[in-house]
RNA sequence: GGACAGGUGGGUGAGCGGUUAAAGCCAACAGACUGUAAAUCUGUCCCUCCUUGCGAGGUACGAAGGUUCGAAUCCUUCCCUGUCCA
Protein backbone atom coordinates (compact mmCIF):
# COMPACT_ATOMS: atom_id res chain seq x y z
CA UNK A 1 0.00 0.00 0.00
CA UNK A 2 1.52 3.56 -1.10
CA UNK A 3 0.76 6.51 0.70
CA UNK A 4 1.40 10.53 -0.31
CA UNK A 5 4.83 11.64 1.43
CA UNK A 6 4.45 12.12 5.24
CA UNK A 7 5.19 15.67 4.93
CA UNK A 8 2.39 16.10 2.46
CA UNK A 9 -0.22 13.86 4.94
CA UNK A 10 0.39 15.97 7.44
CA UNK A 11 -0.52 19.21 5.66
CA UNK A 12 -3.37 17.97 4.73
CA UNK A 13 -4.34 16.64 8.06
CA UNK A 14 -3.17 19.60 10.25
CA UNK A 15 -5.83 22.16 7.80
CA UNK A 16 -8.02 23.66 10.52
CA UNK A 17 -7.71 21.29 13.22
CA UNK A 18 -7.59 23.24 16.93
CA UNK A 19 -5.03 21.04 18.11
CA UNK A 20 -3.18 18.07 17.36
CA UNK A 21 -1.20 16.50 20.63
CA UNK A 22 1.80 15.43 19.14
CA UNK A 23 2.73 16.51 15.86
CA UNK A 24 5.77 14.94 16.19
CA UNK A 25 4.18 11.65 17.38
CA UNK A 26 1.81 11.92 13.94
CA UNK A 27 5.01 12.06 11.92
CA UNK A 28 6.28 9.15 12.95
CA UNK A 29 3.66 6.73 12.82
CA UNK A 30 2.80 8.25 8.76
CA UNK A 31 6.42 7.24 8.35
CA UNK A 32 5.26 3.28 9.21
CA UNK A 33 3.48 3.37 6.02
CA UNK A 34 0.23 1.62 7.12
CA UNK A 35 -2.91 2.87 7.51
CA UNK A 36 -3.58 4.45 11.13
CA UNK A 37 -6.49 3.46 13.02
CA UNK A 38 -8.31 6.65 13.49
CA UNK A 39 -10.98 7.02 15.91
CA UNK A 40 -14.01 9.10 16.55
CA UNK A 41 -16.75 8.46 18.50
CA UNK A 42 -20.42 9.15 18.95
CA UNK A 43 -23.34 9.32 21.07
CA UNK A 44 -26.24 6.70 20.29
CA UNK A 45 -29.15 8.84 21.38
CA UNK A 46 -28.63 11.60 18.66
CA UNK A 47 -29.01 10.35 15.42
CA UNK A 48 -29.81 13.59 13.88
CA UNK A 49 -26.49 15.54 12.54
CA UNK A 50 -26.20 18.85 11.88
CA UNK A 51 -23.40 20.59 9.91
CA UNK A 52 -21.25 20.98 14.10
CA UNK A 53 -21.40 17.56 13.82
CA UNK A 54 -19.54 17.35 9.78
CA UNK A 55 -16.62 19.80 10.86
CA UNK A 56 -15.09 16.25 12.57
CA UNK A 57 -17.13 13.77 9.89
CA UNK A 58 -15.07 16.03 6.70
CA UNK A 59 -11.92 15.22 9.56
CA UNK A 60 -12.63 11.83 9.10
CA UNK A 61 -12.80 11.91 5.51
CA UNK A 62 -9.51 13.63 5.07
CA UNK A 63 -7.45 10.48 6.72
CA UNK A 64 -9.48 8.29 4.21
CA UNK A 65 -8.68 10.23 1.25
CA UNK A 66 -4.98 9.74 2.70
CA UNK A 67 -5.64 6.13 2.98
CA UNK A 68 -6.05 5.51 6.73
CA UNK A 69 -8.73 3.32 8.41
CA UNK A 70 -11.37 5.19 10.31
CA UNK A 71 -13.41 3.66 13.02
CA UNK A 72 -17.09 5.39 13.54
CA UNK A 73 -17.37 4.68 16.74
CA UNK A 74 -20.89 4.45 18.45
CA UNK A 75 -20.69 5.05 22.15
CA UNK A 76 -23.95 2.56 22.72
CA UNK A 77 -22.52 1.91 26.23
CA UNK A 78 -20.97 5.31 27.29
CA UNK A 79 -24.36 6.65 26.37
CA UNK A 80 -26.47 4.69 28.20
CA UNK A 81 -24.68 5.96 31.37
CA UNK A 82 -25.32 9.47 30.32
CA UNK A 83 -22.82 12.65 29.42
CA UNK A 84 -21.37 14.66 31.95
CA UNK A 85 -23.05 17.80 31.11
CA UNK A 86 -24.73 18.31 34.42
CA UNK A 87 -28.07 17.78 33.35
CA UNK A 88 -30.08 15.12 36.47
CA UNK A 89 -32.80 13.86 33.51
CA UNK A 90 -33.10 10.40 34.21
CA UNK A 91 -32.54 8.51 30.93
CA UNK A 92 -34.94 6.06 30.29
CA UNK A 93 -32.82 2.94 29.18
CA UNK A 94 -32.20 2.21 25.07
CA UNK A 95 -32.87 -0.68 23.88
CA UNK A 96 -31.05 -3.10 21.60
CA UNK A 97 -33.50 -2.52 18.90
CA UNK A 98 -33.04 1.67 19.23
CA UNK A 99 -29.84 1.67 19.33
CA UNK A 100 -29.53 -0.10 16.16
CA UNK A 101 -31.76 1.82 14.78
CA UNK A 102 -30.01 4.71 15.68
CA UNK A 103 -27.13 3.21 14.34
CA UNK A 104 -29.01 2.96 11.07
CA UNK A 105 -30.17 6.32 10.82
CA UNK A 106 -26.35 7.25 11.71
CA UNK A 107 -24.84 5.45 9.03
CA UNK A 108 -27.71 6.81 6.41
CA UNK A 109 -25.90 10.32 7.19
CA UNK A 110 -22.52 9.66 8.28
CA UNK A 111 -21.57 8.29 4.48
CA UNK A 112 -23.01 11.48 2.98
CA UNK A 113 -19.35 12.33 3.94
CA UNK A 114 -17.32 9.61 4.92
CA UNK A 115 -16.00 6.55 2.50
CA UNK A 116 -18.47 3.42 3.36
CA UNK A 117 -15.42 1.30 2.33
CA UNK A 118 -12.75 2.62 4.54
CA UNK A 119 -14.83 3.26 7.20
CA UNK A 120 -15.36 0.42 10.50
CA UNK A 121 -18.63 0.75 12.38
CA UNK A 122 -17.83 -0.42 15.92
CA UNK A 123 -19.93 0.01 19.13
CA UNK A 124 -18.35 0.02 22.58
CA UNK A 125 -20.79 -2.12 24.26
CA UNK A 126 -18.82 -5.28 22.18
CA UNK A 127 -15.75 -4.96 24.38
CA UNK A 128 -17.45 -2.94 27.63
CA UNK A 129 -20.36 -5.43 28.26
CA UNK A 130 -18.73 -8.31 28.81
CA UNK A 131 -15.83 -6.02 30.81
CA UNK A 132 -16.15 -8.01 34.66
CA UNK A 133 -16.44 -5.66 37.91
CA UNK A 134 -12.75 -7.76 38.54
CA UNK A 135 -11.42 -5.94 34.88
CA UNK A 136 -13.38 -2.72 35.85
CA UNK A 137 -11.59 -2.61 39.01
CA UNK A 138 -8.18 -2.68 37.20
CA UNK A 139 -9.09 -0.45 34.64
CA UNK A 140 -10.33 2.16 37.13
CA UNK A 141 -6.76 1.94 39.12
CA UNK A 142 -5.47 2.88 36.48
CA UNK A 143 -6.49 6.59 37.05
CA UNK A 144 -6.83 8.76 39.58
CA UNK A 145 -9.16 10.79 40.91
CA UNK A 146 -7.14 13.95 41.07
CA UNK A 147 -6.25 13.89 37.34
CA UNK A 148 -9.93 12.95 36.46
CA UNK A 149 -11.09 16.17 38.26
CA UNK A 150 -8.55 18.14 36.14
CA UNK A 151 -11.19 17.93 34.02
CA UNK A 152 -12.69 22.10 33.57
CA UNK A 153 -16.17 21.24 33.80
CA UNK A 154 -15.54 18.77 36.86
CA UNK A 155 -13.09 21.06 38.91
CA UNK A 156 -16.04 23.94 38.05
CA UNK A 157 -18.66 21.53 39.05
CA UNK A 158 -16.59 20.50 42.62
CA UNK A 159 -15.86 24.15 43.43
CA UNK A 160 -19.38 24.91 42.87
CA UNK A 161 -20.69 22.29 44.66
CA UNK A 162 -22.61 20.88 41.86
CA UNK A 163 -22.52 16.79 41.89
CA UNK A 164 -20.46 14.74 39.71
CA UNK A 165 -21.99 11.48 40.17
CA UNK A 166 -19.25 8.77 40.15
CA UNK A 167 -20.49 7.18 36.91
CA UNK A 168 -19.66 10.43 35.72
CA UNK A 169 -16.03 9.87 36.05
CA UNK A 170 -16.39 6.67 34.54
CA UNK A 171 -17.28 8.00 30.87
CA UNK A 172 -13.22 9.48 30.34
CA UNK A 173 -12.09 6.11 31.53
CA UNK A 174 -13.94 3.67 29.11
CA UNK A 175 -13.76 6.18 26.41
CA UNK A 176 -10.32 5.55 26.79
CA UNK A 177 -10.24 2.19 27.11
CA UNK A 178 -12.14 2.26 23.70
CA UNK A 179 -9.09 3.63 22.51
CA UNK A 180 -7.12 0.08 23.70
CA UNK A 181 -9.46 -2.06 22.17
CA UNK A 182 -9.37 -0.78 19.10
CA UNK A 183 -5.71 -0.18 19.14
CA UNK A 184 -6.07 3.36 18.37
CA UNK A 185 -3.59 5.39 16.45
CA UNK A 186 -5.24 8.56 16.45
CA UNK A 187 -8.24 9.92 18.43
CA UNK A 188 -10.33 12.58 17.01
CA UNK A 189 -13.01 14.56 18.75
CA UNK A 190 -14.28 18.23 19.15
CA UNK A 191 -12.04 20.77 21.29
CA UNK A 192 -14.80 20.15 24.17
CA UNK A 193 -13.10 16.23 24.02
CA UNK A 194 -9.81 17.19 24.74
CA UNK A 195 -10.05 15.98 28.18
CA UNK A 196 -11.61 12.48 27.18
CA UNK A 197 -9.09 12.25 24.69
CA UNK A 198 -5.75 12.64 26.63
CA UNK A 199 -7.34 9.86 29.01
CA UNK A 200 -7.20 7.51 26.45
CA UNK A 201 -3.41 8.58 25.71
CA UNK A 202 -2.41 7.62 29.55
CA UNK A 203 -4.56 4.81 29.08
CA UNK A 204 -2.81 2.83 26.19
CA UNK A 205 0.12 3.86 27.85
CA UNK A 206 -1.10 1.63 31.10
CA UNK A 207 -2.22 -1.11 29.03
CA UNK A 208 1.20 -1.27 27.09
CA UNK A 209 0.37 0.15 23.77
CA UNK A 210 1.93 3.53 22.18
CA UNK A 211 -0.20 6.30 23.39
CA UNK A 212 -2.83 7.44 19.79
CA UNK A 213 -2.36 10.59 18.95
CA UNK A 214 -5.45 13.14 19.64
CA UNK A 215 -6.75 15.79 17.22
CA UNK A 216 -9.28 18.03 17.90
CA UNK A 217 -11.28 20.54 15.87
CA UNK A 218 -12.72 23.50 16.29
CA UNK A 219 -16.73 23.51 17.42
CA UNK A 220 -18.87 24.77 14.94
CA UNK A 221 -20.91 28.26 16.37
CA UNK A 222 -24.65 27.56 15.54
CA UNK A 223 -26.53 30.44 13.14
CA UNK A 224 -26.79 33.20 16.02
CA UNK A 225 -23.08 33.17 15.83
CA UNK A 226 -22.68 32.38 19.66
CA UNK A 227 -23.60 29.38 20.81
CA UNK A 228 -22.29 25.89 19.69
CA UNK A 229 -24.85 24.84 17.17
CA UNK A 230 -26.63 21.75 18.79
CA UNK A 231 -30.36 20.74 18.11
CA UNK A 232 -31.67 21.22 21.26
CA UNK A 233 -31.18 25.23 21.12
CA UNK A 234 -32.38 25.48 17.36
CA UNK A 235 -29.31 26.92 16.20
CA UNK A 236 -28.37 23.99 13.40
CA UNK A 237 -28.97 23.25 10.18
CA UNK A 238 -29.09 19.24 10.00
CA UNK A 239 -28.15 17.20 7.36
CA UNK A 240 -30.60 15.80 5.77
CA UNK A 241 -32.60 19.04 5.92
CA UNK A 242 -34.05 20.13 2.58
CA UNK A 243 -31.72 22.23 0.00
CA UNK A 244 -34.23 25.12 0.68
CA UNK A 245 -34.84 25.07 3.77
CA UNK A 246 -30.37 24.59 4.29
CA UNK A 247 -30.01 27.51 2.13
CA UNK A 248 -32.16 29.37 3.64
CA UNK A 249 -30.66 29.78 7.14
CA UNK A 250 -26.78 29.86 5.33
CA UNK A 251 -28.46 32.73 4.20
CA UNK A 252 -29.68 34.04 7.63
CA UNK A 253 -26.53 34.02 9.42
CA UNK A 254 -24.31 37.11 9.83
CA UNK A 255 -21.59 37.93 7.63
CA UNK A 256 -18.80 37.44 10.12
CA UNK A 257 -20.34 34.05 10.86
CA UNK A 258 -20.17 32.92 6.81
CA UNK A 259 -16.55 33.36 7.18
CA UNK A 260 -16.14 31.36 9.96
CA UNK A 261 -18.00 28.54 7.84
CA UNK A 262 -16.52 29.02 5.16
CA UNK A 263 -13.20 27.96 7.18
CA UNK A 264 -14.56 24.88 8.67
CA UNK A 265 -17.09 23.40 5.82
CA UNK A 266 -15.71 24.02 2.91
CA UNK A 267 -12.13 22.70 1.47
CA UNK A 268 -11.30 26.14 0.73
CA UNK A 269 -7.50 27.24 1.69
CA UNK A 270 -7.14 30.22 4.29
CA UNK A 271 -5.82 32.38 1.55
CA UNK A 272 -9.02 31.66 -0.95
CA UNK A 273 -11.08 32.51 2.35
CA UNK A 274 -9.24 35.74 2.92
CA UNK A 275 -9.48 36.57 -1.17
CA UNK A 276 -13.25 36.18 -0.09
CA UNK A 277 -13.62 39.12 2.35
CA UNK A 278 -13.07 41.91 0.00
CA UNK A 279 -16.52 40.44 -2.20
CA UNK A 280 -19.56 41.47 -2.14
CA UNK A 281 -20.98 39.57 1.30
CA UNK A 282 -24.22 38.57 0.16
CA UNK A 283 -22.48 36.64 -3.19
CA UNK A 284 -20.56 35.43 -1.23
CA UNK A 285 -23.31 34.15 1.31
CA UNK A 286 -24.77 32.38 -1.88
CA UNK A 287 -22.14 30.94 -2.95
CA UNK A 288 -21.40 29.47 0.74
CA UNK A 289 -24.64 28.22 0.27
CA UNK A 290 -24.44 26.51 -3.13
CA UNK A 291 -21.43 24.49 -1.64
CA UNK A 292 -23.27 23.21 1.01
CA UNK A 293 -26.13 22.10 -0.60
CA UNK A 294 -24.24 20.73 -3.37
CA UNK A 295 -21.87 19.18 -0.60
CA UNK A 296 -25.56 16.99 1.04
CA UNK A 297 -27.83 16.99 -1.80
CA UNK A 298 -26.21 17.82 -5.13
CA UNK A 299 -25.63 20.75 -7.47
CA UNK A 300 -29.10 20.79 -9.41
CA UNK A 301 -30.81 20.73 -6.03
CA UNK A 302 -28.68 24.13 -5.11
CA UNK A 303 -29.10 25.74 -7.96
CA UNK A 304 -33.28 25.07 -7.42
CA UNK A 305 -32.61 26.33 -3.51
CA UNK A 306 -31.17 29.78 -4.87
CA UNK A 307 -33.68 30.20 -8.07
CA UNK A 308 -36.45 29.41 -5.10
CA UNK A 309 -34.63 31.96 -2.20
CA UNK A 310 -34.72 34.44 -5.18
CA UNK A 311 -38.09 34.34 -5.90
CA UNK A 312 -39.06 33.81 -1.93
CA UNK A 313 -37.54 35.40 -0.23
CA UNK A 314 -35.83 38.71 -2.19
CA UNK A 315 -39.17 39.27 -4.15
CA UNK A 316 -41.39 38.12 -1.55
CA UNK A 317 -43.66 36.04 -4.38
CA UNK A 318 -44.87 32.71 -4.08
CA UNK A 319 -43.01 29.82 -3.61
CA UNK A 320 -43.31 27.39 -6.54
CA UNK A 321 -44.27 24.27 -4.84
CA UNK A 322 -46.82 25.90 -3.04
CA UNK A 323 -49.15 23.20 -1.46
CA UNK A 324 -52.64 22.66 -2.75
CA UNK A 325 -55.37 21.83 -0.27
CA UNK A 326 -59.26 21.79 -0.29
CA UNK A 327 -61.09 24.34 1.78
CA UNK A 328 -61.53 22.48 5.15
CA UNK A 329 -65.62 22.45 5.86
CA UNK A 330 -65.06 23.61 9.23
CA UNK A 331 -63.85 27.23 8.08
CA UNK A 332 -67.10 27.43 5.90
CA UNK A 333 -70.32 29.47 7.17
CA UNK A 334 -73.33 30.83 5.97
CA UNK A 335 -71.80 34.06 6.49
CA UNK A 336 -68.76 33.20 4.11
CA UNK A 337 -65.42 31.74 4.70
CA UNK A 338 -63.87 32.56 8.38
CA UNK A 339 -60.27 33.06 7.66
CA UNK A 340 -59.38 32.75 11.17
CA UNK A 341 -60.45 29.47 11.46
CA UNK A 342 -58.96 28.83 7.62
CA UNK A 343 -55.47 29.34 8.51
CA UNK A 344 -55.49 27.24 11.77
CA UNK A 345 -56.97 24.34 9.81
CA UNK A 346 -54.61 24.58 7.53
CA UNK A 347 -51.80 24.79 9.62
CA UNK A 348 -50.75 28.23 8.17
CA UNK A 349 -51.25 29.46 11.95
CA UNK A 350 -51.03 27.56 15.27
CA UNK A 351 -54.83 27.93 16.23
CA UNK A 352 -57.30 29.98 15.77
CA UNK A 353 -56.12 32.67 18.70
CA UNK A 354 -52.92 32.65 16.39
CA UNK A 355 -54.88 33.14 13.23
CA UNK A 356 -57.04 36.02 14.95
CA UNK A 357 -53.16 37.70 15.80
CA UNK A 358 -51.97 37.40 12.36
CA UNK A 359 -54.84 38.78 9.96
CA UNK A 360 -54.69 42.01 13.22
CA UNK A 361 -50.67 42.49 12.34
CA UNK A 362 -51.56 42.28 8.44
CA UNK A 363 -49.46 39.28 8.07
CA UNK A 364 -52.32 37.68 5.61
CA UNK A 365 -52.74 38.49 2.19
CA UNK A 366 -55.56 36.77 0.16
CA UNK A 367 -54.77 36.61 -3.58
CA UNK A 368 -51.81 39.42 -3.64
CA UNK A 369 -54.05 41.69 -0.94
CA UNK A 370 -53.17 42.41 2.51
CA UNK A 371 -56.70 41.26 4.24
CA UNK A 372 -57.61 42.19 7.97
CA UNK A 373 -61.40 41.40 8.07
CA UNK A 374 -62.42 37.72 9.41
CA UNK A 375 -64.57 36.83 6.61
CA UNK A 376 -64.39 36.72 2.92
CA UNK A 377 -67.38 35.41 0.61
CA UNK A 378 -67.48 32.14 -0.32
CA UNK A 379 -67.19 31.99 -4.29
CA UNK A 380 -65.54 29.34 -6.20
CA UNK A 381 -61.47 29.33 -7.32
CA UNK A 382 -58.50 29.02 -5.82
CA UNK A 383 -57.40 31.00 -2.93
CA UNK A 384 -53.70 32.54 -2.75
CA UNK A 385 -52.93 32.78 0.62
CA UNK A 386 -49.92 33.86 2.28
CA UNK A 387 -49.61 34.64 6.16
CA UNK A 388 -46.12 35.33 6.84
CA UNK A 389 -43.86 33.42 5.44
CA UNK A 390 -46.37 30.33 5.35
CA UNK A 391 -48.18 29.99 2.05
CA UNK A 392 -51.11 27.94 0.53
CA UNK A 393 -53.55 27.37 -2.01
CA UNK A 394 -56.83 26.73 -0.72
CA UNK A 395 -59.40 25.26 -3.58
CA UNK A 396 -63.16 26.32 -3.11
CA UNK A 397 -65.87 23.57 -4.74
C1' G B 1 -31.46 8.85 59.06
C1' G B 2 -31.41 14.40 60.32
C1' A B 3 -31.47 19.83 58.90
C1' C B 4 -32.45 23.28 55.33
C1' A B 5 -33.83 25.18 50.24
C1' G B 6 -36.92 24.67 46.21
C1' G B 7 -40.66 22.93 42.22
C1' U B 8 -44.29 29.21 38.12
C1' G B 9 -45.86 29.85 30.84
C1' G B 10 -40.74 27.13 25.19
C1' G B 11 -36.25 28.69 28.50
C1' U B 12 -34.74 31.75 32.51
C1' G B 13 -36.99 34.25 36.51
C1' A B 14 -40.26 37.87 39.54
C1' G B 15 -44.71 37.56 42.26
C1' C B 16 -45.76 35.28 48.23
C1' G B 17 -54.17 36.57 49.76
C1' G B 18 -57.46 40.48 45.45
C1' U B 19 -56.80 45.91 39.22
C1' U B 20 -52.14 38.83 38.01
C1' A B 21 -53.33 35.15 31.87
C1' A B 22 -49.12 36.02 35.93
C1' A B 23 -43.23 41.53 35.68
C1' G B 24 -38.36 41.58 33.26
C1' C B 25 -35.08 39.00 30.08
C1' C B 26 -34.18 35.24 26.14
C1' A B 27 -36.25 32.46 22.36
C1' A B 28 -40.33 32.50 18.92
C1' C B 29 -43.99 34.89 15.58
C1' A B 30 -45.56 39.13 12.71
C1' G B 31 -44.61 44.21 10.72
C1' A B 32 -40.98 48.32 9.36
C1' C B 33 -36.04 48.97 7.67
C1' U B 34 -32.17 46.35 4.54
C1' G B 35 -27.82 43.75 0.20
C1' U B 36 -29.42 37.99 2.31
C1' A B 37 -28.34 38.73 7.17
C1' A B 38 -27.00 41.18 11.62
C1' A B 39 -28.39 45.46 14.29
C1' U B 40 -32.46 48.63 15.34
C1' C B 41 -37.63 49.99 15.95
C1' U B 42 -42.98 48.42 16.53
C1' G B 43 -46.52 44.86 17.77
C1' U B 44 -47.67 39.93 19.38
C1' C B 45 -46.48 35.73 22.21
C1' C B 46 -52.51 29.62 26.63
C1' C B 47 -57.17 28.08 24.23
C1' U B 48 -62.22 28.72 22.44
C1' C B 49 -66.46 31.76 20.82
C1' C B 50 -68.48 35.63 18.34
C1' U B 51 -71.42 40.93 17.41
C1' U B 52 -62.98 41.46 16.38
C1' G B 53 -64.20 44.51 21.46
C1' C B 54 -58.52 47.69 25.39
C1' G B 55 -65.35 41.79 24.27
C1' A B 56 -67.11 37.03 26.57
C1' G B 57 -65.87 32.40 28.46
C1' G B 58 -62.51 28.36 29.72
C1' U B 59 -58.06 26.42 31.34
C1' A B 60 -52.93 27.48 33.93
C1' C B 61 -48.23 28.39 38.57
C1' G B 62 -45.34 19.74 40.77
C1' A B 63 -50.15 16.52 42.38
C1' A B 64 -54.47 15.93 45.35
C1' G B 65 -57.38 17.91 49.03
C1' G B 66 -58.62 22.12 52.42
C1' U B 67 -59.19 27.38 54.50
C1' U B 68 -61.35 31.92 52.27
C1' C B 69 -66.15 36.21 49.14
C1' G B 70 -61.33 35.47 46.63
C1' A B 71 -55.08 31.42 46.35
C1' A B 72 -49.49 30.82 42.21
C1' U B 73 -49.58 33.13 47.00
C1' C B 74 -52.11 30.33 53.57
C1' C B 75 -52.84 24.95 55.61
C1' U B 76 -52.50 19.35 55.05
C1' U B 77 -50.81 15.08 52.62
C1' C B 78 -48.15 13.15 48.68
C1' C B 79 -44.49 13.23 44.58
C1' C B 80 -39.94 15.21 42.78
C1' U B 81 -35.13 18.01 42.91
C1' G B 82 -30.89 20.17 45.23
C1' U B 83 -27.47 21.47 49.37
C1' C B 84 -25.45 20.46 54.08
C1' C B 85 -24.72 17.08 58.44
C1' A B 86 -24.34 11.85 59.56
Amino acid sequence: MSFPPVEQQLAYLKKGLAELIREDELRERLKENRPLRVKAGFDPTAPDLHLGHTVLLRKMKHFQDLGHTVIFLIGDMTGLIGDPTGRNITRPPMTREEINRNAETYKEQVFRILDPGKTEVRFNSDWLQPLTFEKLIELCSKYTVARLLERDDFTKRFKEGVPISVHELLYPISQGYDSVALHCDVELGGTDQKFNLLVGRAIQKDYGQPSQIVATVPILEGLDGVEKMSKSKGNYIGITEPPKVMFRKIMQISDDLMFRYYELLTDLSVDEIAALRSKEPMQMKMDLGRRIVTDFHSPAAADAAVEAFNREVRQGREPADTETVNLPPGAQTDKGIRIDKLLALTGLADSITDATRKLKAGAVEIDGAIHKDLLIPAGAGTLVIRAGKKWKRITQK
